[in-house]
DNA sequence: ATAATACTTAAAGCTAACTTTAAGGCAAGA
DNA sequence: TCTTGCCTTAAAGTTAGCTTTAAGTATTAT
């Protein structure tokens, strides 16, 4: 399978997988006798967690640091159970902010009527204020 | 109250604040004799709802058009709301996301050991093959 | 055979969202 | 009075994460 597919696959820009094997984010890709990349299964669940991570705010650099630690598997388990955990609980905290902001955006949603009413409200003493100092 | 101190209630950099004042994400703060800004409750009260936002990943340009909208009081309240209603929309989609992310990197925890067994596997067959082809 | 479309690379360019720097002003304490 | 530690601005610098460009090669369709 060529970039170009792989792309639709995996909804990544072309220029974006390039970049990703570059950066040692994926594994370097199987080339054909022309040097054109020739992507499997493996590169393409590969993107696609790649993707999804960052959907989820996780940092290029942190992904790499996860994958270096996976491939190198001399490394302690230890440490990458560890990273995993850690990772998770970052993506927690940040879900939670983004409840309570959704929280704030349904309360304003929900007494947008009187929230209406108090803005106009405090328009009109701004006027009648600025009639005064007149 | 000066920069410090709304900077340390709000927790945002003050370098950010003022930057937020130049972008229009802030009103304009109060001034005293000597220019120097005096931050109210109204004030902190816009840099912590800028804050909010922004952590759980609202655009500047979104949340500089929410304002404006809001400024202007003029503007139709259709026009407010749907754009509360689209942005609420947009970061729960962002959530799901976030949540899915976690469950993948759950799951993973959760097979850790399975995991760890499957790649020193791998890396075993990848060294075998290396010496086949010496 | 030629035109259109793919692919390749390295390097430069871009956008968002700050952050830092430089150069100076004011106010309080030693 | 001098030093310390705030404050001010405008402008330049930084970082992440791509994206675009330029220049060239290969494959496919007509």
């Amino acid at each position: 399978m060529n970039i170009k597919e792989a792309s639709q696959i995996t909804d990544v820009p072309a220029s974006t997988i390039r970049y990703y094997e570059k950066e040692n984010i994926i594994p370097a890709v199987d080339r054909n006798e022309s040097g054109v990349r020739d992507f499997d299964d493996h590169a393409i669940r590969r993107i696609s967690f790649a993707k999804k991570m960052r959907d989820a705010g996780m940092e290029i650099s942190t992904l790499k640091q996860y994958i270096n630690l996976f491939d190198n598997v001399e490394d302690s388990e230890d440490e990458q159970l560890a990273l995993l955990v850690e990772q998770k609980r970052l993506m927690e905290e940040k879900r939670d902010k983004m409840q309570e902001a959704i929280d704030h955006l349904a309360h304003k949603i929900e007494n947008f009527d009187t929230h209406m009413l108090r803005i106009e409200d405090e328009l009109r003493s701004m006027k009648a204020n600025k009639k005064e100092r007149l």
